[in-house]
DNA sequence: CATGAATGAGGCTTCATTCAT
DNA sequence: TATGAATGAAGCCTCATTCAT
């Protein structure tokens, strides 16, 4: 469809930083076993690294999860940046929507293991990370609002409660997203993806079958 | 507005069985500091029993959990019942939501503490709980979809894919009671309960402007 | 043969003491599970009483074990005696040795479960009750050596030096005691006991054949 | 008398392997305090390290009298082979008795701690233990007789009960050998055993006196 | 006498973290 | 940098013992 926001980022076409190669590791452990049930142990066994290694990039299993947060905002920042960017001026917002979900779709895809253990486990890690978590969820509350906020003062969506209806929304995505990545929802990910623009379209009094 | 829901279990008001106050101090704790940060020796401080009594009542924490979780499924499904049996056959859809929010909201009001917990740690206690509350999770989906489904059959409800409607509704729905115990939402709660049912009515193409 | 010697002491004919109850369950679980494997937990579970009242008779497990010690002593004893003065002075020395080697295994019958814990466990039991069966064991190897040397003297039996034949004797006896009562020996009692009269009767230069 | 069996194993003279130093500790506790009365605690003071350390070498205190077990069956083996090796065809069966008694007192004395300890606690440190310490007095005894079946059948001894003969030999033997372990004999040892031999010697018809 | 709920000292075991190589 | 043997603080759990009924 489009070009694709590129990764620039691990620069050097060959290997993952080893700092990364332990991120990545632990991930994969705290999703067999859960993050309270992994040991360092376990993760320098699956990084095939010698125990103090670990300490060396890393203070503790939290500080993975940090980083691991961090990468994960930045991931979906630049796609929600891209979306904001290529939107064209006088799209039909339903075909907005559905892009962005697609969008968001593929990068949740690149970015399973992160997303599937920060879903199921980002709350209960820590204090701290649980405040970043949270804060980022009420972060994309705020910008959906916003949006919605303006959509409607355009005359664009429906008049609803505005944060309502952005916690509705994100709430209910959020879910979609997270079942969908655990393996819970059968249904095609294109099928998944329309019907549930459908319904939020709907909710916001988009027609969306005009388009269908 | 009407009778609610007698809990006639915990017969003589007076002495809870030690298992409950051993639960609710648990409870208390993991809320306050954290389900894997909880020593069983700040259950029993906070219990104010010897150490040993606690594994008189529980093998360990995740039983305390699990107990937790049943009882609260019991009481989120005694709401549930109750409100089938006592909804008006020919009353409006709204209404029924909007009561049946209600009543969520005043049970779950009475289970604050579990209720936080569980939304928040729930899934990272262990692999057992983490079952249950995913069975639990898609138990609601499928009851709500089967519901949909026949409200879309009767015509009375605009006709969208079910189950992905459900997942849509039961996520931001849970989104939104876990955010209004968190203290995240500043609104009255009656306003909050009555733009969610405006917002999902809207989705599912019903006039809630009439009533209102 | 002979009338055996009596038990006058249990006089109440009717039923034991519950501290023999205690006694007869904890031996039962001693020898099912060890000695410190055993909890007080399991003794009352078998005697079928309360936990307080294992304390009303006995103030910890090793005290039962001093029991069934004394019981086992002065039962043996018992037997000892009763050999000694029923003996017929003109007899046969190996006729002598074979009907108290009858004589034991009846009693060691009829006192099992004392007997297997014992020879298995005595020792392990904690450092009195080693004492004790120490003692015991050299008492018995005392006997047996007063016994030798007069035999020897008279010229009853080969010379041999006596303390070093009553410790090979006493050993080995023991030990055959102790491997027919696990069942280690397939053969009929009356045999084993037979040919282990002969053994050392041939040891002491008796001539057991003509006997036979 | 003879170049006694080399232990070629623990190679350079210097450094116990640290599960060796561990297992030495732990023996010499056994003996003081007893097999059940040891704490981890009290092995690693008297090996001076820490208390994870132990837990790298050792599942638990059990496993440690397992080791024990397997190096001291290893070490008797070693020298009953290097008896049956180097017994001279034609020497006298009580001379070999003899030296054979004199190998194991001196094998035996090279194991003190691990003899001591096995033959008091063995039995009770737990049924696993306890089994392999059965099996290994019932190879023993199957040895013996073998051994004795032959020489009966050849007219080299006294026809007697093989295994009867067998159990009261091992059995005294055993007996002789802990009592002098444990200091009970106050004879020379030397004397000890010549006065051993000369009572089996009799049992099976050896002219024992000749040699003396 | 008999009971069993409650207790807490005691010992086990794990595992994050260090540090000498 | 990288390693992994060694450590000991921390928390779990059991179980002997008490005591109010």
């Amino acid at each position: 469809m489009h070009e694709t926001p590129v990764n620039n980022e691990s620069n050097s076409s060959k290997s993952l930083d080893k700092a990364d190669v332990l991120m990545n590791a632990a991930l994969e452990v705290f999703l067999e076993k859960g993050f309270h049930q992994t040991r360092i142990e376990d993760i320098i066994a699956k990084a095939k690294v010698g125990k103090g290694t670990f300490y060396l990039y890393y203070k503790n299993k939290e500080e993975v999860v940090d980083r691991c947060l961090e990468n994960f905002r930045r991931e979906i920042g630049k796609t929600l940046t891209w979306v904001h960017e290529n939107v064209n001026e006088d799209a039909d917002l339903t075909d907005v929507f559905l892009s962005e979900a697609k969008m968001l779709a593929e990068t949740l895809e690149n970015n399973q293991i992160a997303g599937k253990f920060l879903f199921r486990e980002g709350r209960a890690v820590g204090p701290s990370i649980d405040k970043k978590m949270s804060d980022y969820y009420l972060e994309l509350v705020d910008m959906s609002e916003n949006t919605l906020a303006l959509a409607m003062a355009a005359g664009l969506v429906k008049k609803l409660h505005p944060r309502v209806s952005s916690m509705c929304i994100i709430g209910g995505v959020v879910q979609i997203f997270y079942h969908w990545l655990e393996g819970d929802i059968s249904s095609d990910v294109d099928d998944l993806l329309r019907e549930t623009v459908r319904f939020y379209s709907s909710s916001l009094g988009l027609e969306f079958e005009r388009g269908a």
